[in-house]
RNA sequence: UGGGCUGUCGCCAAGCGGUAAGGCACGGGGUUUUGAUCUCCGCAUGCCCAGGUUCGAAUCCUGGCAGCCCAGCCA
């Protein structure tokens, strides 16, 4: 490995970072991964993921790992429990595991002291009047009448609010800040509801939340967070987090940075959107290998390396962006190119009989685990008198420059002999069933004789094959921005799932791990389902193709 | 139409006033018992447009144009 594989890619946000350090403005980075768990981490997620933990690791910081779980009518233990998996099996540690509930009392104290400094107020406006008084993008907002309250009435409804006096949605507590603003989120915006849900994490002990730009910037403060990244829609959200910053009293105050989010072709990732996939049974679930989520990506056969790689590739900007597929499937080509050992399958098996080969004969023939790394070793293929190729690896009439078999011609089996096909068999619809060859038995190893063979072909031993079931996964959607559809679920691609009942593996792949990906050689890369896979029926899903250069389906 | 942000190759992306890195994709050559891999070569006289400053501009200034985000008691 060259080092200039370890030096990390320029980008604007590790600039500042180092800036910051050569300024001495601060000592140590910390960072954060503040997801919501109202569902599974996806690939924008690992993003985000990447870019925090990897600036403070390269900074010997820290990163916290922290749920923002400040609205629990749609989060749950289930999905924190999916994000703490996911986190740590991308091969990031965090520092340490938060919840910004954990601040639910600290943050009702800072509430008070901006009460008690007249910066906010209870309101009883009603959502929708809240709404109408808040202006337009052009139209400056009019003030609450509860703008007048005082102090006293103030603190008094508060403790009020939060003593369950009164019904869900009766009042909310406000920042008192400018209703002219041409911010929008300065036009008093909303710190506290009202809202008996129970709370996965306090249970009922609140009956009032905190919302998020409120809850977000202090819990960075308490944690010392020193560069607090985030995604560009909330850049305009920046000037409400500095004002509460500036208005409370306490001693940190992190520096927010906007990035892209990231948008990858083909795919969605939205979390709403994500969970209507689930919901409505277009996919199995969240981790339905077509998903654009970590367990889904895991599961389909995604490493971590690959997908770290990625986000260090897609790099990190302000700009919108999109991302084709290729890249992200170059990753894991790449790495199980490189790492993954090779071995055959047959998905759509065409019976061979060898003629000339004795009907009781067997050979343990010795395979290359890796033919660009002696270092994996070799492995035991068995070889017999009636084997499967793949039906496609023949063809009756053959297209311009084909040269795999042929009837009367000769192609090499992978790792095996030159065999030569004499007969073709047919079934009374026209479709081969069949076909009779002969091996010429001085090419094990070999060159044959006097004459160039330019196929090569994989294959199984008939007898010795195990069977599968093989499920090709292709695109959910058919066109590259499924967001840009009146509803997404019109742009689902009707063939993004195949399964293949049974398909014949070499006898080896019997004892294959979900966890790892095997090249099946000149198919594509493939890995054992870790839900569905049993022994006894072993299911293998295609994490991706091989390159195609010759015939792109 | 108020505010915020962005515009460098088909897709990403470096560049930070000294004369356009890199990756993906694409095209072509070589090696190959995977039509894979590997390897070699090609791929922006130009950086949204127009002016200006300068010996010199993708980088600075001015003015346009285009795109994205914001009017949840969601995050």
């Amino acid at each position: 490995m060259s080092s200039s594989e370890n030096i990390p890619a320029a980008n604007f946000i590790r600039q500042i970072i180092t800036n910051d350090l050569e300024q001495q403005k601060h000592t140590d980075v910390v960072t954060r991964f503040p997801p919501e768990p109202n569902g599974f981490l996806h690939i924008g997620h690992a993003k985000s993921i990447c870019l925090n933990f990897g600036v403070a690791a390269e900074n010997n910081g820290l990163c916290n790992l922290r749920f923002d779980d400040t609205n629990p009518e749609k989060e749950s233990i289930e999905y924190m429990q999916a994000i703490e998996k996911d986190v740590a099996w991308l091969g990031f540690e965090w520092a340490e595991l938060k919840h910004s509930s954990d601040y639910f009392e600290a943050l009702y104290d800072f509430a008070v002291q901006l009460i008690n400094k007249g910066l906010a107020y209870v309101d009883n406006l009603s959502a929708e009047q809240i709404r109408e008084y808040r202006g337009t993008l052009t139209e400056a907002g009019k003030e609450s009448p509860s703008r007048s309250l005082s102090i006293a009435e103030n603190l008094d409804l508060f403790a009020r609010m939060r003593a369950g006096e009164f019904a869900d949605g009766a009042y909310v507590l406000r920042a008192k800040i400018d209703m002219a603003s041409p911010n929008i989120n300065l036009r008093d915006p909303a710190l506290y509801r009202i809202r008996r849900v129970h709370h996965q994490r306090t249970g009922d002990a609140w009956c009032i939340y905190p919302m998020y730009d409120y809850t977000h910037c202090i819990s960075d403060a308490l944690e010392g967070i020193t560069h607090s990244l985030c995604t560009l829609e909330f850049a305009d959200h920046r000037a409400l987090y500095d004002w509460i910053l500036d208005n409370i009293e306490i001693d940190c105050h992190p520096q927010q940075i906007e990035f892209a989010r990231l948008a990858l072709e083909y795919t969605i990732v939205s979390k709403r959107k994500l969970n209507r996939l689930v919901t409505e049974g277009h996919v199995s679930g969240w981790d339905d290998p077509r998903m654009p989520t970590i367990a889904g990506l895991r599961r389909a056969g995604y490493t971590a390396a690959s997908i770290r790689d990625f986000c260090e590739r897609i790099g990190v900007t302000k700009k919108d962006a999109w991302i084709e597929m290729a890249v992200l499937e170059n990753c894991i080509r790449e790495d199980l190119n490189n790492n993954a050992l090779r071995a055959m399958a047959v998905l759509e098996p065409l019976k061979v009989v060898i003629e000339n080969y004795p009907s009781d004969g067997l050979e343990i023939l010795e395979m290359s685990n890796h033919p660009q790394d002696e270092s994996r070793g070799k492995r035991k293929v068995p070889f017999s008198q009636v084997i499967y190729i793949e039906q496609d690896d023949f063809a009756d009439v053959p297209p311009p420059k084909y040269k795999r078999l042929i009837a009367g011609g000769e192609v090499r089996l992978r790792g095996a002999y030159v065999i030569k096909c004499n007969e073709v068999i047919k079934d009374d619809a026209g479709k081969v069933i069949e076909l009779r060859c002969s091996y010429d038995a001085d090419t094990l190893g070999k060159k044959p004789e006097g004459r160039k063979v330019k196929g090569v072909i994989h294959w199984v031993s008939a007898e010795h094959a195990l069977d599968a079931e093989i499920r090709l996964y292709d695109r959910l959607f058919n066109v590259a921005n499924p967001d840009a559809e009146d509803d997404f679920c019109d742009a689902i691609n009707p063939d993004s799932l195949t399964i293949i009942k049974q398909a014949k593996l070499e006898a080896s792949l019997a004892a294959a791990k979900p966890d790892v990906g095997f090249q099946f050689e000149r198919v594509g890369y493939f890995c054992v389902d870790a839900m569905d896979s049993r022994s006894d029926k072993l299911v293998f899903n295609r994490t991706v193709t091989l390159r195609d250069t010759w015939f792109a389906k």
